[in-house]
DNA sequence: CTGAAAGCGCTTACAG
DNA sequence: CTGAAAGCGCTTACAG
């Protein structure tokens, strides 16, 4: 218990260490960053004095001031950082920007924009960075505005294209399609959908054709369309099946969204969901209602995160690259920062996973 | 495909706004810092010219120059950033450093001073931070030592106290002790030890008993002795027991090691881990040689990840409140910034949990 | 309500 | 090899 011990003394500035020694503050600077400008001689007596002094080196802030550059890429998210944090699919693209800029010396800044009352675009006017990745924002959301106002290098990553900025990202809709064709095919006509938030502000909840149609969320959106264009092309009404919007991407609200569709009348025999968190909740939701997965109800889900594989039974998923997608994303931001040319638009490749989840609807003959 | 297009332009700067609208900076400056300063006719013509100028406000580098705060606190790490991301027990700790840290309007700066050829104290003195979170790095690592000599409020985590930094962890010593009588409770005596690094440089193999006294990382050390002290207690002698060394704390690795720990003679019929990660490995290691857990062999963990309690079979292991670390971390970091007083040491308590991976030997009568 | 002045801590040509 | 000068872009008392 007590009051921190080093807030206390100043610390030392590269001024005084000059000062101390009788040298310019210029060979000082030199002795940190330009060896060859003194002797070895002198840099020693100013690392010295430095150490006596208790100078720290340069100020990173000042440095930075006059180099122009901060050191660090910034990542938004408009989460909470606890809840990117709990989504393995999220976690792996930061394991593919930070290989990048690892590599490169620089520092990953994680910035939450979390949507809520105070909702504060010093978040980005404030962010200490060379440049940012915007990890799937809202369309129109006011802290992209704010990213773009920076005038730094950006890279968006699951979001519409804006203006010129380069994108990385898949083909959602198409990759949907093909996980509800998968099931369509299996002979499945009574769906349910499990989406994560459709706009800023999501809600837990039925989400109807006009919420669907006002989704701002690129993903979803696109997610959704993928699974109503397969399931329309069978003659089923895309109005009938209920799509469940959770507001935030864990399993525990897919098992709620679960059993809100599983009481409902008819019965989905097939639940499609926007993620593999949500998938793991309706998992739970079938065992704590004593369906059996997959032969009372198939679920699919997508991502193709590790949990998905070791899942009970092994999920049936739409795979993709994450961290790849970091890698390229952090590759594009560190091509645009050294000025060099950068490839744009990347759209990775998916794949449908078949596992366990997945079989043909019970009453199927 | 093309160069960049943002970078091209020099972006203007508050003075230019001034010149432009025929104020002086510091009225520009206010309008964005103060707008009880001018009016907010003033105010509004001070921001139409600003984007009219394409002036993105004010500089964060040079703000955070004048006003002696970065707006960020640094949480190094001495693996490579892609590893810590692949622990759920760091990605935990990390989720419970952001909520204090998103209250406050702070970023978060990820630092990797992974061990390596190119380890560069730059990582630490050219960090745009406010403070430090160190997470369980090396005794005596230079890392430590720059981070100390930045004089910035600093929180160390799992590791031994320096000096009179502040500390937070847990007690895990008897922790793995615990776990360790626990198995012996069921009679086990041919032990097996599965360990992450010992050291920076950390190598793949059996560490001998010279290997184990020179651990510097405090974790590995304390969760070895505490293992010893109950095998110790009951008549086995420590040297006997094979301890295999992984370089990085992944399932991949735990696999590895455990294959070569069943090929030895006498075969362990209890493994204990320093991670549940590690844990991971060893089941999977004994699904390849078809030994049953815990029937042929039992397993204990160490961390209480989710995925421990989600295994086949579930993970015997040691629970700690990973986020609570963070939490507390986080908010003993915000006392220090805030001059505020701070509590300490901070030792988290932790609670042995018993599932399905461990069981009587088999031949135990 | 507005502006002139000083300065945050450093680096970078440049001249000697 | 060393140093004087200018300036990175801003904020903060302070005087008016």
């Amino acid at each position: 218990m007590g009051v921190n011990p080093r807030s206390g003394g100043r610390r030392a500035t590269l001024r005084e260490v000059a000062a101390e020694l009788g040298v310019a503050p210029s060979t000082v600077s030199n002795a940190y960053n330009r060896p060859d400008q003194l002797s070895a001689a002198l840099r020693e007596r100013v690392f010295e004095t430095a150490r006596r002094l208790g100078y720290p080196g340069p100020d990173p802030l000042a440095r930075g001031l006059r180099r122009r550059r901060a050191g660090a890429v910034g990542v938004l998210y408009d989460t909470r950082l606890s809840y990117a944090f709990a989504d393995p699919a999220e976690v792996l693209f930061l394991q593919g920007v930070s290989m990048v800029t690892e590599e490169e010396g620089l520092g990953v800044l994680l910035l939450s924009g979390a949507p809520g009352e105070e909702r504060d675009p010093e978040v980005i006017s404030g962010a200490v960075v060379d440049g940012f990745i915007l990890y799937s924002m809202a369309d129109g959301d006011p802290l992209v505005e704010a990213a773009l106002g920076r005038r730094l290098p950006i890279v968006i990553v699951d979001q519409p294209r804006i203006g010129d900025v380069q994108i990385v990202g898949i083909d959602d809709e198409s990759a949907a399609r093909s996980a509800a064709e998968h099931v369509v095919g299996l002979g499945h006509r009574r769906f349910g959908v499990v989406t994560f938030g459709l706009a800023p502000g999501a809600r837990d909840g039925i989400a109807d054709l006009e919420r669907q149609a006002a989704a701002t969320y690129r993903v979803s959106r696109s997610r959704l369309q993928g699974y109503a264009a397969a399931i329309t092309d069978v003659g089923v009404s895309w109005a009938d099946v209920p799509v469940y919007e959770c507001a935030e991407n864990v399993p525990e609200k897919g098992r709620i969204a679960t059993e809100a569709l599983l009481s409902r009348d008819p019965r989905p025999a097939a639940i499609l969901t926007s993620s593999d968190q949500l998938a793991l909740g309706v998992l739970e939701a079938a065992r704590r209602s004593g369906l059996s997965v997959p032969r009372d109800l198939s679920v699919v889900g997508f991502d193709d995160v590790p949990e998905a594989a070791r899942a009970t039974p092994p999920l049936t998923t739409v795979h993709q690259p994450h961290v790849e997608k970091g890698l390229l994303a952090g590759r594009n931001l560190l091509a645009q920062l050294r000025n060099e040319e950068t490839t744009d638009p990347t759209l990775l490749p998916t794949r449908l996973v078949v596992r366990g989840s997945t079989t043909r609807p019970r009453t199927h003959r």
